[in-house]
DNA sequence: TAGTGTCAACGAAGATCTTCGTACTTGCTT
DNA sequence: AAGCAAGTACGAAGATCTTCGTTGACACTA
């Protein structure tokens, strides 16, 4: 069995672990950091963040050393995957492509994205074959 | 202007907007009946909600009868525009062709599926040509 | 008109989320 | 050894979310 069954990360969770894909294994100070300019996060905010998340299991740490390092426990794709599929079935009833229409147009996409994903869709019909 | 900046609607608050999207104008029994299958929402609660969802102005209410009719304010496009848009952010970085790889990846989208947003993409880019 | 059922209003409880103050520990430096 | 810097742990506060019990108003009916 695998890690499944994570809980859906909050706010304030997604956004360290937004750190943590993005930098790898992290310090508290590293994620507090981070955060700082972005949400204006201190460090015990942080850090009570990271034991809850611990808790969660959405973390791990290595505490072997005085300053522990913590790492996101699921990669990016398989949280992002979890989330947009959460979301699918709670605000489109399912409809892949109400969501896809929503999203290209909230965020205005620009040719070039649209091209890329077009090739996307090419390669999934492929491998649907 | 327009009547934007609505908050982002809680999942509880989710689940009464897809019923009045579905039913239209609905009173706090129908509301209560259709989330009663699907949730076990009490009357009370849904009651309760709608109160602070008016709060909010997520919804409006005509209270000229003794039985009051609620109304979603918003199009259900325009608060799914709004939530993807808020994931895209938070969850992809504003990504869009990542968010729609793992949308359909989430969903294993039918060739059908595939097919009809294939069809979107080549109308976006008519439009944007 | 007394009783019954339906409704809106309100308050409060319990859960979760987020933040931060405080205390304790540990290692380094002088 | 004393003092300081950096780290962890813990608790609690305030905000929000969700639910539900209770109360009072209203309308219908026997």
């Amino acid at each position: 069995m695998g890690k499944r069954d994570l809980p859906k990360p909050t706010d304030a969770e997604l956004a360290i672990l937004r750190v943590l894909w993005d930098r790898g294994p992290s310090t508290v100070r590293d994620v507090t950091d981070a955060l700082q300019a972005e949400r204006g996060t201190g460090y015990t905010t942080a850090l009570k963040l990271l034991q809850i998340m611990i808790e969660k299991g959405l973390v791990v740490r290595d505490d072997s050393q005085r300053t522990h390092v913590y790492q996101a426990v699921a990669a990016a794709e398989e949280t992002q995957r979890q989330l947009v599929g959460d979301l699918l079935e709670r605000a489109f009833r399912g409809s892949a492509q109400q969501l896809v229409l929503q999203a290209l147009s909230s965020k205005k996409a620009s040719r070039a994205e649209l091209a890329e994903i077009r090739k996307l869709i090419d390669e999934m019909e492929q491998k649907a074959k």
